[in-house]
DNA sequence: CAGTATCCAGACCGATACTG
DNA sequence: CAGTATCGGTCTGGATACTG
């Protein structure tokens, strides 16, 4: 029930449901970007200065990882020169409560 | 405070804390793994039995992986043939809840 | 049965240069 | 400023064959 779907004449296969994990977690990036958006740095710029390592197309890569998934959303705005901002989607908040948990865990002695 | 542990003259960089995210969540099989074994199924011919597409070394490279973050632990009988059992630890059950959690919300509908 | 060694194809990711 | 194209280096995963 948790990580397959079902048997397949006797064999468990992977679940399409955990493919969220495997995406977004096994991204390198993906993770920094979506706190980054979750702390209010919301345009590309600001986050690319943010991060050490991070480039222009590797940040694109996340985000549209993070949009494909439903965890944020894109808006674009009329101007020159052209705005653009990320913002953190209900559906990702839910994710972001449970990155937190795993964070805790992650720091948390193990006993 | 989340995904990240400083900045370093200005630049934010990923947390070490993050990295069973990486590790875990982002290894192919690691998650269906660790799955099987909460579900009783603990011994590596079973594994590889169960899961389509599961190979030995990828299993040996999950199993080491897992155990390296504390999340399972090892058990070898004196016998012959050999045999060897691996167990979820306690801090691993945590883990579990929250990819339990994940796995629920990955399913849910976006709304 | 448990585990390792080797080899290969493909994915990722980072640098750079470029367009709108 | 936002985003894409291209090109390598590197790491991972999968197939196979092998040892204890």
């Amino acid at each position: 029930m948790v990580f397959h779907e079902k048997k397949i004449s006797g064999r468990i296969v992977p679940p399409a449901s955990a493919e969220i994990v495997q995406k977004i977690c096994g991204c390198k990036w993906s993770l920094t970007v979506f706190w980054l958006l979750s702390e209010g740095i919301n345009r590309p710029g600001e986050m690319v200065r943010s991060v050490d390592g991070l480039t222009t197309k590797v940040l694109n890569d996340c985000l549209r990882r993070n949009l494909d998934f439903g965890l944020i959303e894109k808006t674009t705005f009329p101007e020159v020169p052209p705005r653009v901002e990320y913002h953190v989607t209900a559906y990702g908040k839910q994710f972001l409560n449970i990155m937190r948990q795993l964070e805790q865990l992650g720091s948390a002695p193990r006993t």
